[in-house]
DNA sequence: CTGTTAGCGCTTTCAC
DNA sequence: GTGAAAGCGCTAACAG
């Protein structure tokens, strides 16, 4: 990493005193070259600490062996999670991993995209906002392109996220078995894959178990710590009050703490809450949080397991994969049997 | 962000019957052109959808306009900040960053610059690790870097951390205000500046107001959870006990809290804890925190802005600056004043 | 103002 | 096996 000091490759086959060719060709090891010449060159390459231009190598081969990771919110501990997973692998292979962060909004999604192409990118990952953006019109143009966490409806494209469906219906039969009956979800946006999907489970496990869903214990809308705030005061207001509530992100999780607070409820005895995504810090809270599990890092590696796979297909064969990943429960504190129904009358 | 229809500033050229040398003028807006040739370049940038090649223009330029971005441990949260902050900034400058996760390992860190030596990076930010790594070398070689949050000894770079000195200090001051007077500390790995400057701080307090401060009471080594879990139990374990802990990063207060857990001690009725970092879960957890909150998003806009100074400084005028953030105490529950004193005989 | 030209540093035929 | 030469797509003198 050097600043006035950057040699080139006619400098090492100048002072190895071959051809250029001769070089890359040792570089690459693409054609075989005689053990002597490759040993002046080597030797050349360190006494100069040279080191290939990629720019220049990209713009002649066409590929960067660099992909782009665009997720919707940084805060989100979520995605800091698959972005490291995504690193890794990437690293192993050799790719570098551009960065952006579209802050929810498909603007920022639009723009990110668009500089991700210009800068040749090999591929990207997305974990896209709820209003769908240009990502369409690129999946169209056979860009390798994977989604990630949120599956865009109507997607043909491939995608890596875990199985909302089946996550939803484990938290609420969790809630279920303890005995509650009033069970509440409060929902993240349903424009989400991940959110809906996690309703549909919770559906699913209290038709199983012939348990009604009310209206108005269906509660939700947007993401983020306020959202869930404002969602849990209303589902607390509510009468009678459900024992139960599966929330559908951390962040709405936070939220929903601060109401719970607020109004002086006591977890577990009053009510008892199961959420998504598992942090240390659950453990440490009081009482420590039950959680549907994701595997964070492992979607990362899949995710960009899978973008390698489609940048490396002959254009012919176009793969296509949709790749759903276990969840799992941890059960902890903030769960257990809902306290007796105080006999009225 | 096409894959087979990728056009070239000579398919604009001829479609709007100039040349490229045009196109690249109105593109750039570095020479004049006349409005009406203008618009038709325009017009056929538009009907082409073109956008210029970043790569070849990186290759003809010699700037990428991306930097590298290295952080030691993406599981801290702390990093996932500073490099929002980064991020941030460095698109709305029009930077990518390409980022890197070295895992507290010196040889990933030195294998990543290479990675972005070789992609020819405009510059790096860099939280390096505990042991020294190629750094000093490329420093040496003038090319742009800053340090963030850690500052490795000796640096005669440019870097921007925490006032981690006040920090300590007022971390510590908050406790003696309070009344401890058997406070211990916590340290993180004494090679790492953050660290070494809290403890500094500590130590400041400590004399200011001519308490003792005791060898057994200084326990650490390591930045991760099990770290600060193991010296907990050390620091749990001293008689007489310390009724006040600063701990100095945010991993080892989780460790901490899994050997207060596990000796069953009440905070803040016997033990009073101030950390480091502030998340949002701090409040949530029971008691809720007392931390000294570093300005992390600012701290990676700050690296940033000096990051691009750098770069765009004439290599005549070298820019070194040393900038440090001040940080805020943030009072919860965790920490009181200590419970009065056995009388003993 | 505009077009011609010469590369940036590398890979890759294609003859030798 | 080896080297000469032709670009990848763009910018930047330099003439007109």
């Amino acid at each position: 990493m050097s600043e006035r000091t950057k040699f080139t490759m006619r400098d090492v086959a100048r002072l190895a005193n071959v051809s250029t060719s001769t070089v890359s060709a040792v570089i690459n090891e693409t054609v075989a070259v005689s053990p002597e010449r490759k040993k002046r060159v080597q030797d050349a390459m360190a006494a100069l600490d040279y080191h290939p231009d990629e720019v220049a190598r990209s713009l002649k081969t066409g590929r960067t062996n660099v992909i782009g990771v665009v997720i919707p919110d940084i805060t989100n501990a979520f995605y800091p999670e698959v972005i490291s997973g995504v690193e890794e692998a990437a690293r192993q292979a050799g790719y570098g991993v551009l960065f952006c962060n579209s802050s929810e909004d498909a603007h920022n999604e639009a723009r990110h995209l668009a500089m991700l192409s210009a800068r040749r990118v090999d591929g990207v990952i997305l974990a896209c906002c709820a209003t769908p953006s240009a990502f369409d019109a690129v999946i169209r143009r056979r860009f390798p392109m994977v989604f990630v966490d949120r599956v865009p409806p109507g997607t043909i494209g491939s995608t890596v996220s875990s199985d909302n469906v089946d996550a939803g219906y484990e938290a609420t039969k969790h809630l279920i078995k303890l005995g509650h009956k009033r069970i509440a979800m409060l929902i993240g946006t349903l424009d989400l894959s991940p959110h809906r999907d996690r309703l549909d489970g919770f559906r699913k496990a209290m038709q199983e178990y012939h348990l009604p869903i009310r209206d108005e214990y269906l509660i939700g809308g947007g993401v983020q710590i306020e959202d869930g705030r404002k969602a849990g005061l209303q589902l607390l207001a509510c009468s009678p009050c459900p024992t139960a509530i599966v929330v559908s992100n951390n962040k709405l999780l936070l939220g929903l703490f601060e109401a719970i607070d607020k109004r002086k409820i006591k977890i577990p005895a009053q009510l008892s809450v199961v959420g998504f995504d598992d942090y240390v810090w659950n453990r440490y809270v009081t009482p420590s949080l039950t959680v549907i599990a994701q595997p964070t890092g492992e979607m990362g590696r899949c995710a960009f397991e899978l973008l390698h796979q489609i940048i490396n297909a002959s254009s012919n064969d176009v793969i296509t994969k949709q790749i759903q990943l276990k969840t799992e429960l941890h059960v902890r504190n903030s769960t257990a049997a809902p306290a007796p129904e105080p006999r009225k009358k």
